[in-house]
DNA sequence: TCCATATGGTCAAGGGGATTGACGATGACG
DNA sequence: CGTCATCGTCAATCCCCTTGACCATATGGA
């Protein structure tokens, strides 16, 4: 197969919006909340972090402070997140995700993984650990520090 | 390596913000006009399909053609659109690319095809063709129509 | 200890890029 | 021809993010 030199980032893009779509329906099948991609990050970085606060996240995101702090206001409203106190600095209030959020994101982690497999019954599971690895090397060759968001 | 399962999505989606963000890089350092993803599309586009009209592009990206139109305006603004009379329908605007439009395909090509150069020094030049072929794949399963707007 | 400065969070205003809705002009077809 | 679809534009609005200002609390040096 020849290779257009410059379109793989155009294919990644597709692909990525192929498998976000594939999430998107398959969660709207079962009725859940839309919540968009920025919600999903949010989870995943409130998983691994303890009493993190808005700003923390903001950095995380890339994204400023007040626009995190409107994330994290919706998705407490909708009983995902919780604002608690911060054990240490009264300014500060820690972040943590409630039972419905951590059910959320093993739901949508299951159905990203059933993306996942119909792309490995394409390609061979094989091929996708590969690229799993090359995608990890591209992401750790670039500090690992790359706000999730895409560029729009 | 222990593949999460689920995470591929999240991978591409990093791989892809880094792959723009060091296009965006390159193409500020030579003083290049900073056009966005939308624009690149656009170009991209118009270089396959002749008398295209704008409600064509919309569908293509799978914006309103308000949104397109707006897009075009600009790009007609900046000389690397034209529109022209439409051959047979007088409603209609065909569009196409001035050499300024070409030029800026080709250098983005060139400067994306570096970008794939410093991945594949990292994974292996063979590793890159592979997912090259796999993310076609990919894509042509989904009907290669899809609308290359990352969702967000 | 006190004060200067940095930081977490919120409120308010504004902007960029999309959407919906309405419309005039032309095309397509019975 | 008359009806209905389609291309393009204008206008209003929306969503999500930004910038800027501000208060309350932390922090660290004199």
């Amino acid at each position: 197969m020849t290779r257009i030199r410059g379109e793989i980032p155009l294919l990644m893009a597709m692909a990525y919006r192929i498998m976000i779509d594939d999430l998107h329906a398959q969660l709207e099948a079962e009725g859940s909340d839309l919540l968009r991609p920025a919600h999903g990050y949010t989870f995943k970085f409130l998983l691994d972090r303890d009493d993190a606060t808005t700003v923390d996240l903001a950095d995380h995101l890339g994204i400023t402070k007040q626009a995190a702090s409107k994330i994290v206001e919706e998705l407490e409203e909708w009983g995902y997140v919780t604002r608690r106190p911060h054990p240490t600095d009264r300014r500060a209030r820690a972040l943590g995700l409630t039972p419905k959020g951590q059910a959320y994101v093993e739901r949508a982690n299951e159905l990203r993984g059933r993306t996942e497999d119909r792309w490995a019954a394409l390609i061979g599971p094989d091929r996708l650990d590969q690229i799993y690895e090359d995608l990890c090397a591209l992401v750790d060759s670039a500090g690992g520090r790359t706000p999730p968001r895409p560029v729009w």
